[in-house]
RNA sequence: GGGCCUUUAGCUCAGUUGGUUAGAGCGCACGCUUGAUAAGCGUGAGGUCCCGUGUUCAAGUCACGGAAGGCCCA
């Protein structure tokens, strides 16, 4: 031995040498802008999803399916929320993984539609009439297809891992044809019909109007109050109901008046135009807008309710108008006596429908009224047909001097209101009852509410809100006179004429199969591209005696709710792909989407499921609220609060972003800005650091044959290692219900509260000092290793580019361990896997129960208290400028008796976890924690722990020290 | 206008069957450290529990009414 010959200089010199400081190359800063997307090239490089999914392959693992909702394909930006919305369902699958199951992911994107049609036909030089439909659709196809690119560059930047290679599109002819089968398989149980329905009418592009497509402006209408005269009746003789509209020529096809049951309606006194009935609380306003003298109230204390059934005549023709009852009827306006059409008027429709009045509208296309308006005869004596008049020009004159001729008119004038408008044409709308398909929800909506309630809903109040939209709602209207979007696959029969004035329909399930299949050649363009001839199978359409005669043809030219299309996915999708398929049909695991899609996709899917699976499509969903910005408003380009997801990932990166959505209760609304960000980054920079310090601890630790047996470990180390299981425990619970927010929680708590201001800064003495191959040390070391082993492999579901970062940067002897330890935390990686080069392919960690140790849990929550007042007396020792750190310090402790013999034996550990250098217990009634500067001591220039001088040698190097000293210049 | 939902510290969240002085992490302020250093440690200051009324010995929690905001409808 040489240790006699250590020269006194390089004795100096290993003081510093000998300290083991961390050592790595894992840096402070994510830089996820530019560092993200070359892991995600790694993963790419690697296949991470396919591997994945061979592996539980041959794991014979089970599936869990989450089937993905289609973002719309209107623009190649994602919004937010999409991103919310992806990486939640990114969140779940890579844990399910984690967890064992063989999780196949298909994204979806909806591509159908009027938007895309709309921002399709506004490039069209000369308009939607200058191309056919084949190339306006083709147009469309294309606009969609370059939106789903770049919406897919999104979502892989957001680092989603799903089968990008093979996502489903709804305009995939393999799509359509499974849709329009399911289309088939619904009319064959009888669900589809067609019937009236009110829609906005476009008289200036002759066309229905979706919601998005109606502008509201100031218009002036005639405004009229009518009186409607009561037939033959003995109670109420002379008396008439009075209405008001704002649409004379609506008149026509009045069938009834309605009023509400519970208002109070009177009979006033008019000299000019004798008895007439209003509601009571109209009274003032009425006389006020007529103008009419001498009015006072004769009756008073009619009920809606007592009139029903009253029979009146209608002013300008010969036939009655019945009084009905209507809740929708109000006395904010008018008289309280609704002038009821029900061709031209939702509430009107419905109304009508109840009191089965049919339904009259004689306006054609163009705005003009049709042969069924009839004659009138105006003030000049004159008789004059309607047929032909506009309703936007001569139609209210007409009809204004009709009614005054009929002595029905008790006021004319004008009305500035806002109204309806066509974006296109800017011609004001009008309501038209037209034909359209229906679904019968009735037929099939008590097993859809049944099946419902075998959902698990997430958050549990989902229930009840698709349940009461279930139960209340009315037919699905399946049918939009669009070009762009599945065609519905019928034709009509123009030599048929039904009792409906109608075409006959002719819904030919043989002919729709022949149809699938050319759609699924060919897609759904082939309706257009084609002649009826070969859209129909031949042997129908040929021989002596043809089922069907071409020439007679026609087809149908209205197009399918985009949520049909949607709603059709677990036919088209889940039914079709292989590696979601199952023998027979059966649910998903997990339908997941934001909070509208109760009314939207879980509702399409479900009808659309019940009707031809006879069961639910999903047994669990999951929904999330919307994104509001930093005040809780909603987001507008005009309020200039947008958040784009893109812009947050060029300035913190994806995993920032992903930390977001993990960090929020998501199952109400949730708010994102910047503010929110900048403390996400710190959060992230602090995970970041954690994680840092552990991999800079592990540069020389090889676990095989430097891991420390449980047994031999610290108090504190098993400390640790039980706070480690409890965290396991309780994250694993939180991801199993989908509370991210709480291992946002928990794992911010454990890395800042346990690990660093606790754990790591205990252990750094025994690390840096104790020298390398000090048991002591190598005792730290084995636990940092459990904790970083564990903690790597949350973060994958969440952050899986710090995950991938971190695991990148472990030393090799770890990550050989990792490889080779089947038993490590239930495994690091599948036994299946021989080599690794990622930790997307993780397990998830197991508990280990057997550093589950609650009595020493509870012990030392006890030293932690008192560990809180050292603190706080060690505090105003350093503010009263005696000592300037914890090390220059001693604390007596006085205890109780019973807690005196309890912590004696772990004295050491104690006085390392208060980080002093000199730890006094003393008995007494009270704990009392008393700091004060170690007197007479010297710092030990190596650890810096102060000692008494006895202590230290002739350089005040302490034993441990010194000791490590020799070792390292032994090892030299 | 209707249905469903939200509101606790600057931010993100806890807060059991009503029961002491409403908690945590982050941020902030001040101090320490310079051996996790564009890091780390300690201490501290932050609350009209959205408002009102009621029930109760006692209300963040229960009831009723309202406000603001959101989603879906009309």
């Amino acid at each position: 031995m040489q240790t006699e010959k250590i020269s006194s200089e390089n004795y100096k010199k290993a003081i510093k040498e000998s300290i083991d400081l961390p050592i790595t190359e894992f840096p402070m800063r994510g830089n996820g802008p530019v560092r993200e997307p070359e892991f995600q090239k790694l993963w790419e490089d690697l296949d991470i999803y396919q591997q994945g999914l061979k592996i539980r392959e041959a794991e014979g693992a089970k599936r869990f399916i989450l089937h993905d909702g289609p973002p719309y394909l209107s623009s190649d930006k994602i919004h937010i929320g999409t991103a919310l919305n992806k990486i939640l369902k990114d969140i779940i699958c890579r844990f399910r993984y984690q967890q064992g199951f063989k999780v196949p992911f298909i994204p979806g994107y909806d591509s159908h539609g009027l938007p895309i049609e709309n921002a399709v036909v506004k490039e069209i030089k000369g308009g939607r009439n200058a191309v056919s439909i084949v190339e306006l659709r083709e147009k469309c196809k294309e606009f969609a297809l370059k939106n789903l690119k770049g919406q897919e560059a999104k979502f892989k930047r957001l680092g989603i891992n799903a089968d990008w290679q093979n996502p489903y599109v709804t305009l995939d002819p393999k799509y359509e044809a499974e849709q329009i089968k399911l289309f088939s398989e619904m009319a064959e149980k009888g669900y589809i019909y067609r019937g009236l329905k009110c829609v906005h009418w476009s008289y200036g592009c002759q066309t229905a109007l979706a919601d998005a497509e109606i502008e509201y402006e100031e218009h002036t209408s005639d405004s009229i109050y009518v009186k409607f005269q009561i037939n033959n009746s003995s109670i109420h003789e002379n008396t008439s109901f009075v209405i008001w509209t704002t649409t004379p020529w609506t008149i026509p096809a009045n069938l009834a008046i309605c009023l509400n049951a519970d208002i109070d309606y009177c009979i006033v006194n008019s000299s000019e135009f004798g008895k007439l009935i209003i509601a009571k609380d109209l009274f003032e306003d009425f006389k006020t807008k007529t103008e009419l003298k001498n009015l006072e109230i004769i009756t008073e204390g009619l009920k809606g309710s007592d009139l029903e059934g009253i029979k009146t005549k209608h002013p300008l023709y010969n036939r009655e108008s019945p009084v009905i009852l209507g809740d929708h009827v109000s006395t904010e306006t008018g008289t309280g006596c609704v002038h009821t059409a029900p061709g031209h008027g939702q509430e009107d429709f419905e109304v009508g429908k109840k009191y089965n009045l049919g339904v009259l509208c004689p306006v054609d296309p163009k705005g003009a009224f049709t042969k069924e308006a009839g004659e009138v005869k105006i003030e000049n004596g004159e008789t004059v047909i309607l047929e032909g008049l506009h309703i936007a020009k001569e139609a209210n004159p007409t009809i204004i001097s009709a009614l005054k001729a009929a002595a029905a008119l008790i006021k004319h004038s004008k009305f500035r209101h806002s109204y309806p408008y066509c974006w296109r044409s800017k011609t004001p709308l009008l309501f038209r009852a037209t034909e359209q398909w229906f679904a019968s929800i009735d037929s099939f909506r008590e097993k859809a509410l049944s099946e419902i309630d075998k959902v698990k809903w997430f958050p549990a109040r989902a229930r009840n809100r698709i349940y009461s939209m279930v139960e209340g709602r009315g037919d699905w209207c399946i049918s939009r006179q669009r070009t762009w979007g599945v065609p519905i696959p019928v034709f009509y029969d123009k030599s048929i004429i039904e009792a409906n004035g109608n075409f006959k329909v002719i819904l030919d399930f043989e002919i729709i199969e022949h149809v699938a299949k050319i759609f699924a050649a060919e897609g759904s363009s082939a309706w257009y591209a084609k002649e009826i001839i070969e859209l129909i199978p031949s042997h129908l359409t040929s021989g002596a005696n043809p089922k069907y005669k071409v020439e007679n043809l026609s087809k149908e030219t209205d197009t399918m709710d985009v949520w049909f299309d949607s709603g059709s996915s677990h036919r088209s999708v889940v039914n079709l792909r292989e590696e979601l398929k199952s023998t027979e049909f059966e649910p998903v695991d997990l339908y997941l989407e934001g909070s509208d899609q109760h009314r939207g996709w879980f509702q399409s899917s479900l009808l659309t499921s019940v009707a031809v699976n006879d069961i639910r499509p999903y047994n669990n969903v999951l929904t999330h609220g919307f994104v509001m910005d930093e005040q809780g408003r909603k987001m507008s380009k005009s309020l200039g609060n947008v958040v784009d997801p893109d812009e947050i990932m060029q300035e913190y990166g994806a995993d920032v972003l992903r930390l977001w959505v993990a960090s929020v209760d998501y199952s109400v609304d949730i708010k994102v800005g910047k503010n929110i960000f900048k403390q996400l980054s710190e959060i992230y920079r602090n995970f970041r650091n954690t994680s840092r310090f552990m991999l800079g601890n592990l540069f020389d630790f090889n676990p095989e044959e430097d891991s420390v047996p449980y047994a031999e470990l610290h108090d504190l180390d098993k400390l640790i290692l039980h706070k480690l299981q409890e965290l396991s425990l309780k994250i694993t619970e939180a991801f199993n219900s989908y509370e991210f927010v709480k291992f946002y929680q928990l794992i911010q708590n454990f890395c800042s509260v346990d690990l660093s201001a606790f754990y790591f800064d205990i252990c750094k003495d025994r690390l840096y000092t104790h020298g390398k191959k000090s048991a002591s040390r190598r005792a730290a070391q084995t636990v940092i290793l459990e904790i970083l082993s564990s903690l790597n492999r949350f973060f994958v579901p969440i952050l899986p580019h710090l995950a991938e970062d971190v695991y990148q940067h472990t030393p090799e002897k770890i990550k050989e361990y990792y490889l080779n330890s089947a038993d490590l935390n239930g495994g690091f990686f599948s036994p299946k896997l021989t080599t690794s080069k990622s930790i997307q392919l993780s397990n998830w960690p197991l508990v280990n129960n057997i550093y589950l140790n609650p009595e020493l849990g509870k012990k030392w929550e006890e030293i932690l208290s008192i560990r809180e007042l050292a603190n706080k007396e060690l505090e105003e020792l350093k503010a009263s400028k005696t000592v300037s750190k914890s090390l220059e310090a001693e604390l007596i402790l006085e205890l109780p008796k019973a807690k005196l013999d309890k912590y004696e034996s772990v004295l050491e550990d104690i006085k390392a976890c208060f980080i002093v250098s000199e730890l006094i217990f003393k008995e007494a009634n009270e704990i009392k924690v008393i700091a004060k500067p170690f007197e007479n001591s010297v710092k030990c220039e190596r650890c810096w722990k102060h000692f008494k001088i006895e202590e230290v040698n002739s350089e005040h190097i302490c034993k441990v020290c010194d000791t490590a000293i020799q070792g390292h210049l032994n090892n030299a």
